[in-house]
DNA sequence: CAGAAAAATTATTATATTCTAATAATTATA
DNA sequence: TATAATTATTAGAATATAATAATTTTTCTG
């Protein structure tokens, strides 16, 4: 299948911005919930929660329910491949 | 030396514009002049000239003057590949 | 079921991007 | 030097993104 240039636009997008990445740097070692990852990167929770939703909506994260808790982790790995070739730009 | 998070989205966010990934992909081959570039994407000079200056000031873009014409070529051949990568997510 | 905890959603404001049109700057050539 | 061609810059309006605060939803637990 053929993807789009809006899409590939939009994944790109979705990795430029330093708290996404910061993000991804946090769950590159295992998934954190939400107010895990606030508390981590002090941050305010909604805020959190959109980008994780960003995230989430463009394939690279993914999130699994665990009691009261929504933990996110890496969907896509590409998306850390990405930001080590980034750094070693 | 280290590369901040800011920088590394500002990278990222260059490459996220359907327009400049076409740009990337016409420059793939060969280098090209701002009114070749518009010409091949149908897309007015100043905007064109913009999106250049922008891929230029990440480091992503050279440009050599060659008479009158200013040749923009691919400087970071990782900008490639992390769209080779995002097509392939 | 009621209350608490966690997360998502909404509305709002502020900021950033993008495109267009117009103008300025640069270079080539007659 | 004047003119044309190429490119860059600027200003403005439209759109998109982002952060905060407030609210709602969901789920757990007593």
């Amino acid at each position: 299948m053929e993807i789009d240039r809006t899409t590939q636009a939009d994944y790109l997008k979705a990795l430029g911005h330093p708290t996404r990445i910061m993000i991804l740097e946090l769950l590159e070692r295992e998934g954190h919930c939400v107010t895990n990852i606030g508390e981590k990167l002090n941050l305010k929770q909604s805020n959190i929660s959109q980008h994780l939703g960003i995230l989430r909506s463009r394939g690279i994260l993914s999130l699994q329910r665990d009691g009261g808790l929504s933990i996110y982790c890496i969907k896509d790995p590409n998306a850390l491949k990405i930001l080590k070739m980034v750094r070693g730009s």
